[in-house]
RNA sequence: GGUCGGAUGGCCGAGUGGCUAGGCAGAGGUCUGCAAAACCUUCUACACCGGUUCGAAUCCGGUUCCGACCUCCA
């Protein structure tokens, strides 16, 4: 291998040489979904970068423990809500208890993102199931002087903590910024008054009598703060120091910030050796927001039933439209965009059906060692999936020149570029061939027969008769195409 | 307002001091009864203004525009 793995590494805000903290082992670590509503295209981009990651990492021979969460006790509905438990507001407005909303949505999230081709995590932990753990570090927290109760209610002391650590590190802040920040507004903001100061954020909060989720601690009857679950579980199954922690730009403050100082706080050094952030998704050049009204939920997206979409665009296609752009540049959803990526991925999964049918020769045209080596550099150069995808589509160049024998290609090379090719399409990029459904076979046979016929037709110069063969079939969605050795067919 | 990131051809999107990114769309051609597919060829580019340099889309400064975050919550 020419190179190694590099990553962007936002801590540090650079690109570092990927080294395991013991290798071949490596703990990965990403922020999951809130399962309190329907998965939407904002809920794929990171389990996608992490997807491409685990299967990469896993290429390159290093046993890989992925942990990505369930976040199942919300907290407020939105910015203009009064406190209660986001999940638990939720259950009271359909009458049904706050699991079952988490249990709905838990299996609508899997649902949308198995149809991704997205490897499930190693394990899956829910923040529900690690209060304990979430009340144990809070303990630690306080143990070490970094943390006050009030009221029930215990905050995390963040001048306290910048006093003796780099608070804002990560995503590029200074105290004094934050606290020059502070407006009038916070102080009028619930739970304020209890805080030392206002960037202090809570690691638990006391329970109001209507909370439906609740626990109790040590500190009364009460919830975790959102930021401590992320760090007690990941510290939980992959250490207290681990290798790489992703999640989406909007984490990055404050609560990659949060699960920073809180690890330091409790565990006297960070969490996790990388951090990588993903780049956010927006729709015709605008932000997805429910006040936009532009939000697309996955099974919008696979069903084509939303009024921004012309059609459906199928899972892969979208996988592949957001492998098509780096991912740490946001990405922006069009039918324009979706479209391009859809032929596109056509056109590789169409070279991929002619790879065992090429014939190689005595010589060899192509450069196939040279290829696989850049295609190793785009993914080593954090994760490069566009440039590597832009070296499948050269080879596909090959793939279709070789197939109508206008270029030249050994045994040694076939092979190299068969298994390559298949390698990073299925195995790393996790794309797939679309199903064309289990009737396949029937569906050849009836095509094959018609061909048959139209051929017959075609000898007679029954012109009308052949045309209206293709045509009809055309409406049914088998589209023929007449070449050099008779005809073939394919499904839409 | 603060912090950070971005602005590339009709659309999407890599790249980076001198060498074709790539996909989609467009044009011409090969093939074909016609068409489609495939292949070949080809057009459109680096927001704006200065500067550094033999040379800048790439570096530096400024301008404009866009995005994320900057509160409780997730």
């Amino acid at each position: 291998m020419p190179s190694k793995l590099k990553l962007y590494n936002t801590y540090n805000a650079e690109l570092e040489e990927f080294e395991p903290l013991q290798a071949p082992f490596v703990g990965m670590y990403l922020c999951g979904p809130t399962v309190y509503g329907d998965p939407h295209l904002g809920h794929s981009r990171g389990p996608i970068l992490m997807d491409i990651l685990y299967r990469y990492l896993m290429h390159l021979g290093y046993k890989v423990r992925y942990v990505r969460n369930i976040t199942d006790v919300g907290h407020l509905q939105n910015d203009s809500d009064d406190g209660d438990d986001k999940i638990a507001k939720k259950a009271r407005l359909d009458q049904v208890e706050p699991m079952e909303i988490v249990q709905k949505y838990t299996i609508a999230y899997h649902k949308a993102i198995d149809k991704l081709n997205v490897l499930p995590p190693s394990i899956e932990p829910r923040a529900t199931a690690h209060i304990q753990e979430q009340i144990n570090m809070v303990k630690g927290i306080i143990e070490n002087g970094y943390a006050y109760e009030v009221n029930g209610s215990v905050y995390f002391d963040v001048l306290k903590y910048a006093e003796d650590e780099d608070y804002g590190k990560l995503s590029g802040r200074k105290i004094e910024d934050l606290i020059a920040g502070a407006g009038e507004e916070r102080r009028a903001l619930e739970g304020q008054d209890e805080k030392r100061n206002p960037n202090d954020f809570a690691l638990w909060k006391k329970a109001s009598e209507e909370h439906i989720m609740k626990w109790e601690s040590p500190w009364g009857i009460g919830f975790p703060g959102w930021h401590i679950e992320c760090s007690a579980m990941s510290s939980k199954y992959l250490g207290e120091y681990f290798d790489i922690h992703a999640g989406g730009m909007d984490l990055l403050f404050p609560h990659h910030e949060s699960e920073i100082a809180q690890s330091t706080a409790c565990f006297k050094h960070t969490p996790c050796k990388y951090w990588l952030h993903n780049n956010m998704i927006t729709i015709n050049g605008q932000k997805m927001a429910k006040s936009l009204n532009n939000g697309i939920l996955l099974e919008e997206m696979f069903s084509g039933d939303h009024h921004l979409l012309d059609k459906a665009y199928s899972p892969l296609t979208m996988k592949f439209f957001l492998l098509m752009a780096h991912y740490r540049s946001t990405v922006d959803f069009s039918n324009e965009a979706l479209s391009a990526a859809e032929k596109g991925l056509k056109r590789l999964s169409n070279a991929i059906e002619k790879l065992d049918e090429l014939k190689s020769s005595d010589q060899s045209e192509v450069a196939v060692e040279a290829w696989k080596e850049n295609l190793y550099e785009a993914m080593n150069n954090d994760l490069n999936t566009p440039k590597a995808i832009a070296f499948l589509f050269e080879a596909v160049k090959w793939i279709n020149e070789i197939s109508s024998s206008k270029l030249k290609i050994n045994e040694d090379d076939l092979k190299l570029l068969s298994e390559t090719f298949k390698t990073f399409f299925f195995d790393i990029l996790g794309l797939k061939l679309e199903d064309e459904g289990s009737d396949k076979e029937r569906i050849e046979g009836l095509v094959n027969l018609l061909m048959e016929l139209r051929q017959d037709a075609k000898t007679e110069k029954n012109w009308a008769m052949a045309d209206k063969i293709r045509d009809d079939l055309k409406n049914l969605g088998v589209d023929l195409m007449d070449g050099k050795e008779g005809s073939s067919f394919k499904l839409n």
